[in-house]
DNA sequence: CTGTTAGCGCCTTCAT
DNA sequence: ATGAAGGCGCTAACAG
């Protein structure tokens, strides 16, 4: 005597067979008029609810995905994972959400436990990971969604490769105006506080800043690129500290992300350090707090809802059709200039 | 031919029955060692991975929570999530996370979905719907913690019937605590900005002011409250400037959260007055932006990690101890005085 | 200690 | 248009 009401009581109760009552309610078989009403009234007077772990078992499909990102409480995921509910949920989907923080074995680990737990699909923004590796954990068809810190180029082969749509910010665009900007006011010594060394995001960015500052015909000073360890403040006020001590330090610092440029802000103001007079600062994201701290951080915006609809508006289309082309999406970020430079 | 390899496949290649395959590698039931040592061997070497969906629905349990909240792009709980997120994942569990919105409706409708999804226990934040009608959706029997806002005093009684744990944080302590600072130095004249006027956390902590002005012998001026029509930094602007327009000002504002707050800051700067000397400005959470405002924003701590722990612990208790008594865990929120007051 | 049987709740053949 | 039967993958319950 169970308190959850099945199809079979259903069925009992408006007296016809299980797979009718199925069916009935479902719709994926034509039923008459009359036993669907009944059927369907009887449903809703009982509250039944169908018990979407069997359907998921028998439909081999969960209407469940996963979203993998290195934290959720740095402050520009959740954004990016609220899009993606709010998208996802219209088509009855709900995700799992996991934290990785960026270490390759914990990676490994978390998507294995999804791929145990019938994910129909994975958004992952990888820190650390290869696709290759990624792809050989989840198996040759799984739905796969590389949320890139940075759009690789990519080459039709190289995106068929990994057998994964992605979706990505084109950060060239920001990072060339925020450089054409520091130079627009006669900063040219211009240093980069990039995330941790061998993040895949981090270096992708620093890549397009080092083509932004060539292509403007400005030498970029390895003294002045920095590693912070982590995405956070705290290492982001670390990094500066080096980069800052120096008598020839530079006019300006570009960051990796805002929680980062942030903790530069810190740090140049406990060394009397005036921004942006003495110290031009650049962030990356336009988290929300971008705008709150003094001065304002002129910052590069990327996207994060837009990312977030863009993410699930792939994998709902490939987990529909499996065998479309792969896509690659990149959109546009751009310079916001408030105080910081 | 599927390419995923089930317990039958281990089992065939030891040269066991599935069912002894399963008792060796889960330890049920005593398997002689040598069985056992065969079966894991093959199981490694195959990568077995048992399809958690069969096995929850044979267990009839799915080593999953839902976690459901007002919205997780709300900077407050993403430290939650995590800190809930990583104690259950010790012990196996996942979590599904909803927004609401606070929107009666939707909590209903995500809590049905979650219970269609045979979550083995609820962790909520509710915003709107009581205690008794979040019970009778998810059932009597199902795992049940409340994430208050506010502690609630707890006769006895009152939380037997909610037969849900509850977590919350004590803000009358806070609250004193923001009070007598302020008297401390000379300001009498507090408002103070609510969420809004339906939300159950905004309510108890408004209240919470009362009492506390009460306590120290202050008066206050209905004039002085103001409803934020949401938890967010737009809203907040929105009501401070309803309080601020008036000549008779008050002199200090608290606020029911960190976001309002900062809306209070920007609603003041625009009006030209300077924090703290024109106006005081007293926050509630201290979420990461606090530290990082102009002046630095006067807070009162909400322990985000230790609230999320806390309400794991208390749905890991109760799923494996049904009848242990029901419990009410507050955990103590303290006054940070920074620039603002 | 091990194997066989049965069934979690649903849905999709296949048969009528 | 409906019903009966079987099985998704796993593991309890029941033999042996």
């Amino acid at each position: 005597m169970s308190l959850e009401v099945g199809i079979k009581d259903v069925a009992l109760r408006a007296g016809v067979s299980p797979a009718t009552a199925s069916n009935a309610l479902s719709g994926a078989r034509p039923v008459s008029k009359e036993t669907r009403q009944r059927v369907s009234a009887v449903a809703e007077a009982m509250k039944y609810r169908p018990n979407l772990v069997a359907r998921a078992l028998r439909r081999q499909e969960t209407k469940t995905i996963a979203l993998l990102v290195g934290d959720i409480s740095n402050p520009y995921y959740p954004a990016v994972a609220r899009a993606i509910h709010d998208r996802i949920g219209a088509h009855g989907y709900v995700s799992f959400i996991g934290n990785t923080d960026g270490d390759p074995e914990a990676e490994v680990r978390v998507l294995e436990e999804m791929r145990a737990r019938s994910v129909d699909g994975v958004i992952m923004g990888t820190m650390a990971l290869s696709s290759e590796r990624i792809r050989s954990v989840v198996g040759p068809t799984m739905p796969l969604v590389l949320l890139t810190g940075e759009a690789l180029e990519s080459p039709e082969h190289q995106v068929r490769q990994l057998r994964a749509d992605e979706v990505g910010t084109d950060d060239s665009i920001g990072i060339r105006e925020a450089v054409a900007h520091l130079r627009n006011k006669g900063v040219t010594d211009i240093g980069y506080v990039s995330g941790p060394l061998g993040s895949i995001p981090g270096t992708d960015r620093l890549q397009r800043f080092r083509d932004a500052m060539e292509d403007a015909g400005l030498r970029v000073d390895d003294r002045w690129i920095g590693f912070a360890s982590g995405y956070t403040l705290e290492t982001g006020y670390d990094a500066a500290e080096r980069l800052l001590a120096p008598s020839d330090r530079p006019a300006a610092i570009m960051c990796a992300n805002d929680l980062i440029a942030i903790g530069v802000l810190e740090a140049a103001r406990d060394r009397g350090l005036v921004v942006p007079t003495d110290l031009a600062v650049v962030g990356f994201d336009d988290i929300p707090t971008a705008k709150h701290v003094s001065p304002r951080l002129t910052t590069i915006i990327n996207p994060a809802t837009l990312v977030g609809y863009a993410c699930a508006d792939a994998l709902m289309r490939r987990i529909e059709h499996p065998d479309v082309p792969f896509e690659h999406t990149a959109l546009p970020t751009h310079l916001i200039a408030r105080g910081s430079a």
